[in-house]
DNA sequence: ATGACTATTGAACAACGTTCAATATTATGC
DNA sequence: GCATAATATTGAACGTTGTTCAATAGTCAT
């Protein structure tokens, strides 16, 4: 038996998550169990639920680390690039490349389903609207005339947009075969949503 | 026992995907299962399996007749609509309804994860391209000097992000909460992404 | 009526999430 | 240093899952 204290609570959780995260890496969302996660840091089961209120859990403080991997490549490509729209499209090719790079973790935080609105942590809610505020940052000297509503508006309708494809790209749902590469339909998107907005603007 | 030659085996195999249609719609994909599916049928799980080759089987084979729903849905809006542009507006509000309306049914198209790109069967394949082409012929109009290339490449920009902001309000991971209703965001994406379009075009 | 054929069953298996009495290990008081 | 309290950890147990397959029940041809 591993002997008590060996480990606080706090250190078991993350040995927990960064064994998850190896998991899921290889296997994908549906190869995670408990046992294995247990069994990969030398615990049992049981330990993991004197931790963890349950798997959900576990899955969630997950995805909320791979939500904040996420921000800091999106924060340090949106350091070095030249103007808005150029930020933009770097952001968006940022998404594709993290997605496309850690397709696995990636992926759980959306096959994973999350509880009704109300009952989302408020760390985990914090992740999200962190992410988005980055593209509504970007967007700002793009839509200078706009309210704050159509702005939010406009990051989301983008955002949700770029992830549409992104999403049904790489689980084979778009049929992109033949048609074009990811980055070129994410390009067109943002192209011509931008160009939009910004005429917009100026009528 | 359910006597031999009661259904056939077409019989079964509807019988089957009716009562997962049930199940799924009022429980959800994670509330489908094999002895469930069964059970409302009246037979045993060993019939399921004499049937279809396994649950995934069964699973694409009731999205597949979702997808089926939904593009009947989509030709019907085609056909009353004015121009080219009220068109694509109208479809991406009748994918919204759709969604709206048949939130588990079309949610398990995503839930559930499909095979790699080559060993997903052809008879799932043609649903999606079905869609897609819909979505093609419609956004035809508005795009009468670009190369069939680049009309394929803006009909899945623009689906994928129709998709997108679907999936992540639907599943509360959008923070629409304050921003805007669904449909103002797909709107803000189509009426953009179009102007973006035409005026591709003018230049 | 008998035998061949097959549709159907249901028990069995391994793995799953989750719980909790039992136990092993440490900390405390004397 | 020893007994006792406190608790970290275990692992068996429960109900569920997808899947398989020998056994059986029902039908057909002769």
């Amino acid at each position: 038996m591993a002997r008590r204290s060996d480990h606080s609570r706090e250190q078991i959780q993350q040995m927990a998550l960064d064994a998850a995260r190896d998991i899921v890496a290889r296997d994908g969302y549906t190869g995670l169990s408990a046992r294995k996660v247990a069994k990969t840091i030398g615990y049992t089961v049981g330990t993991l639920y004197l931790v963890f209120a349950n798997l959900d859990e576990l899955v969630m403080r997950a995805n909320a680390q791979t939500l904040d991997a996420l921000y800091e490549t999106m924060l340090a490509t949106k350091a070095r690039c030249k103007n808005a729209r150029a930020c933009i499209m770097a952001l968006g090719r940022a998404y594709i490349r993290f997605a496309s790079e850690n397709t696995h973790l990636w992926g759980m935080i959306y096959e994973h389903p999350l509880p009704d609105r109300d009952a989302i942590p408020d760390w985990y809610r914090e992740r999200v609207a962190r992410n988005l505020a980055l593209v509504e940052d970007t967007l700002q000297p793009l839509a200078k005339n706009t309210s704050a509503q159509e702005l939010a508006v406009a990051a989301r309708a983008l955002w949700g947009g770029v992830h549409g494809i992104c999403i049904l790209a790489l689980t084979n749902k778009l049929d992109v075969v033949g048609a074009a590469s990811v980055p070129a339909l994410v390009e067109s998107l943002i192209d011509n949503y931008l160009k939009g907005l910004t005429a917009n603007r100026q009528r």
